[in-house]
RNA sequence: GCGCCCAUAGCUCAGUGGAUAGAGCAAUCGCCUUCUAAGCGAUCGGCCACAAGUUCGAAUCUUGUUGGGCGCGCCA
C-alpha cells in the first residue's frame, strides 16, 4: 500500500486563477476593486482556450472606460505565467486563458499523489441530517421510491467524502390509522403469528394489505375493530404491539434486500419515533399563540397560500379526533434534528408534489422560532418516473411496478445482453462472472440513468436506454473502466506501484483535453454539492470518459516508449481513479473486465 | 380559482447574464494486421413555446400569455 500524503490538495485551476486576477485587479484599479468577483468560468468554446473572465464587460459601466482598455489594464498585471499562456483580449473585453502544459503535468504529479485526488475536504464540517428514501410500512417499496433513495443516497456520498459528519435518515410510514386495519385483520386471520415467533412468515405484505383494505371496505364490525386497535395501539396495549412490531420487522426483511443490492445505508427512524413529542408540538403552538380552532380541528393559518375559496389556508396539527397528521410529524422531526441531533444542515430528497407541504411546514416552524439562523433547511425536489409513453410508470396491468421487479428486470436484460455478447465473441465465462457483471451493469444503469437527469424534471424511464452500450450511459462509463484495466492486464501493470512521481509530458492534443478534463474534478464537485444536482457529476464522468477514449485511440500505451509510456500510464491510472471515485459517489461499482 | 414545477434538434436531455446555443440517441457515411470496435471520426438536424421589459449583452433575470405536469381541510 503506497503512502500518500494526507494533507489537502487543491487541483482546481480556477482557485488559482481567481487569486491571480483578484490581484491584477487591485493593482490596476485600487483597492477598492478588492474582493469583486472576477467572473472566471470554463472558455464557451475550447477554440477560445481553456478559461475566460468577463469582468471588463462587468467594470466597463463603473470604471468609465471601453472594456477592451480594462481587460488590456488587467492582463498587463497579471501574474499567471506559471499557470497560462499570455492571456489574450477578444471579442468585446473577453479575456482568454490557455492552460501551459508544464502547469497540467505539474497538478496532475499532485493529483496523482493524493489518495483524494487533489478533491479539498470542507472547510468547515456540518452535521447534516439527510431523509431520503422513506418507504411505508407494509407496503411494498415501488417505483415512486426509486428516485429519493439513489439521488438521497448519491448526495448522501459526496458529503460524506467531503467529511461532513452525515445522518442518514429513513422516514419510514410506521404510524398512522392504517395499522389499525392491518392489526385487526392480523388477529383475525393470522392469531399464532401474535404469539409464537416466527409462526408466520409474512411473504407478501401487498396481499394481507389489500385482503385487510377489503374487508375494511366491506364490514362494518370489522371497521370498528379496526378503530379500537389504533386506539390500543397508542396506547401500547401489548397484544396490538406486537402484531405491529411483526408488521415493521417483516417491512423491514424486504427493505433490506433491496437495500443490499442497492448497496445503501440508511438508519431507520419512522414517524412512531416522533409520536411522544407530538402533544408538545402542539401546547407549544398553542403557547405561541398561532394555533387556531377551525371546525373542531386545531390548525396553524398560513401566509401565503389561500384554498379554493380564496381564503388563507390551514396547516392542520390536530384533527378533530384527537389524531395527528404528517405535518405534526414532520415538525417534531425537525425540532429533534436541530435540537438533539444538533443538525447544521438539514435536507429532504422527496418528490417536488411535496414542495407546498415543505414550504408550510417550513413556515410554521420559522414562525415558532423553531430554526435558529444558522441551521439551513431544504427541500430537494424531484419530478416524477414517468413510462414511455409520457404517463406515469406503471405495470400493463396498471399497478405501479413493485422496485424489486423493476431491478431484476434491468439485470436480467444486463445478463441477456452479456451473454448475447459472450456468444458473439466465442468467449466463456463462468456463472459467477456473468451473475456479477450483470448486477453490477443493471444496477448502475438504474442508477446513472436516474442521476444522469436534471432531478428537477420528470424522468422518462426505459430500459433500453439506460442499458444501451453507446451514449451518456452506465456501461459506457465501465467500459472506459475496464480499458484502463485492460491495459493493466495486457502490460502487466500494477497501477498502485506506478512511480511516486510519475513524470508527466503532456505532448498530443488528446492528452492536453483530457489533463484538463481531469484537474476539473474538484471543481464539479464542489459544485454538486452546493446545488445538489448530481447530474453535474455524471456530465464530467461522461465527458471524461469520452475524452478517455480519444486519448485510448490515438496515443498507444503499451508500445510507446519511455517516458512517454509512464506518463500515458499515470493519465490512465488518474482517468481508472477519478471514474472510480466518480462512479462511487453516484452509487456505482466498477468492473475489471465486462 | 390559487400555489409550485416544466417548455431548448425528429426523440431523450445539458446549458454558470457573455463570443457562432451543446451532448447522446435515431438517420447517413467512414475507420479493426495495432492495449476489448461496448470504441473513434464525419454529415444531417434550432423561431431556446409566444410577447413585452431589465441589461452594453438574455435560452438564462422580471412580467404577461399559451400549453403540459403536480398539489391545494382533517391520507402520507
Amino acid at each position: 500500500m503506497p503512502s500518500f500524503p494526507d494533507v489537502d490538495a487543491m487541483n482546481a485551476p480556477l482557485e488559482q486563477l481567481q487569486t491571480g486576477f483578484e490581484q491584477a485587479l487591485v493593482i490596476a484599479f485600487g483597492p477598492e476593486l478588492a474582493g469583486t468577483d472576477p467572473m472566471l468560468g470554463p472558455a464557451s468554446n475550447p477554440k477560445f482556450g481553456d478559461y475566460q473572465s468577463n469582468i471588463a464587460l462587468v467594470l466597463a459601466k463603473q470604471l468609465g472606460q471601453p472594456p477592451r482598455a480594462i481587460a488590456e489594464q488587467i492582463i498587463h498585471h497579471l501574474a499567471l505565467s506559471d499557470i497560462c499562456h499570455p492571456p489574450v483580449v477578444a471579442g468585446p473585453g473577453f479575456i482568454n486563458l490557455t492552460l501551459k502544459a508544464s502547469y497540467l503535468e505539474e497538478q496532475l504529479a499532485v493529483m496523482h499523489s493524493d489518495r483524494r485526488l487533489g478533491v479539498p475536504r470542507a472547510k468547515a464540517s456540518k452535521r447534516v441530517v439527510i431523509d431520503f428514501s422513506s418507504p411505508n410500512i407494509a407496503k411494498e417499496m415501488h417505483v415512486g421510491h426509486l428516485r429519493s433513495t439513489i439521488i438521497g443516497d448519491c448526495l448522501a456520498r459526496i458529503l460524506e467524502f467531503q467529511e461532513h459528519d452525515v445522518l442518514r435518515l429513513n422516514h419510514v410510514g410506521d404510524w398512522g390509522t392504517q395499522f389499525g386495519m392491518l392489526i385487526a385483520y392480523l388477529k383475525e386471520a393470522y392469531p399464532a403469528a401474535l404469539t409464537t415467533s416466527n409462526a408466520l412468515e409474512l411473504g407478501d405484505l401487498v396481499t394481507l394489505y389489500r385482503q385487510a383494505k377489503q374487508r375494511f371496505d366491506q364490514d362494518e364490525v370489522f371497521r370498528e375493530a379496526s378503530r379500537q386497535e389504533v386506539v390500543a395501539l397508542q396506547a401500547g396495549e401489548a397484544i396490538t404491539q406486537r402484531a405491529w412490531q411483526l408488521l415493521c420487522e417483516q417491512s423491514r426483511r424486504e427493505f433490506q434486500r433491496i437495500y443490499d443490492l442497492l448497496d445503501i445505508k440508511l438508519t431507520e427512524r419512522g414517524e412512531s419515533f416522533y409520536n411522544p413529542l407530538l402533544p408538545a408540538i402542539v401546547s407549544d403552538l398553542e403557547r405561541l399563540g398561532l394555533l387556531v380552532e377551525d371546525q373542531g380541528a386545531k390548525c396553524v393559518f398560513l401566509e401565503g397560500f389561500t384554498n379554493r375559496e380564496g381564503k388563507p389556508q390551514p396547516l392542520i396539527i390536530q384533527k378533530s379526533d384527537g389524531g395527528y397528521n404528517y405535518a405534526t410529524t414532520d415538525l417534531a422531526a425537525l425540532r429533534y434534528r436541530i435540537q438533539q441531533d444538533q443538525a447544521d444542515w438539514i435536507i429532504y430528497v422527496t418528490d417536488a408534489g411535496q414542495a407546498n407541504h415543505f414550504a408550510q411546514v417550513f413556515q410554521v416552524a420559522r414562525r415558532s422560532g423553531w430554526i435558529p439562523e444558522d441551521v439551513t433547511i431544504a427541500h430537494v425536489p424531484f419530478g416524477l418516473v414517468l413510462g414511455e409513453g409520457g404517463r406515469k410508470l406503471k405495470t400493463r396491468s396498471g399497478d405501479t411496478i413493485r422496485l424489486q421487479e423493476l431491478l431484476n428486470e434491468a439485470i436480467a436484460r444486463a445478463r441477456a445482453d452479456l451473454e448475447a455478447r459472450l456468444q458473439e465473441e466465442g468467449r466463456e465465462e463462468t456463472e459467477e462472472f456473468k451473475a456479477h457483471v450483470a448486477e453490477v451493469v443493471g444496477i448502475g444503469a438504474v442508477k446513472y440513468a436516474d442521476l444522469s437527469q436534471n432531478r428537477t424534471s420528470n424522468y422518462v424511464f426505459s430500459y433500453d436506454k439506460m442499458l444501451a452500450l453507446q451514449g451518456n450511459t452506465a456501461p459506457y462509463m465501465l467500459y472506459a473502466y475496464v480499458r484502463v484495466q485492460g491495459i493493466s492486464r495486457k502490460g502487466q501493470i500494477n497501477f498502485e506501484k506506478l512511480t511516486q512521481n510519475p513524470q508527466l509530458s503532456l505532448v498530443e492534443e488528446a492528452e492536453l483535453v483530457l489533463a484538463k478534463h481531469l484537474l476539473q474534478l474538484s471543481e464539479v464537485l464542489e459544485q454538486v454539492s452546493t446545488d445538489f444536482l448530481p447530474n453535474r457529476l455524471c456530465q464530467y464522468l461522461f465527458e471524461l470518459s469520452q475524452k478517455f477514449n480519444q486519448f485510448y485511440d490515438g496515443c498507444p500505451v503499451l508500445t510507446a516508449a519511455e517516458p512517454l509510456q509512464v506518463s500515458r500510464l499515470a493519465l490512465c491510472d488518474l482517468t481508472a481513479r477519478t471514474l472510480k471515485l466518480g462512479l462511487s459517489l453516484l452509487g456505482m461499482q466498477t468492473l475489471d473486465r465486462m
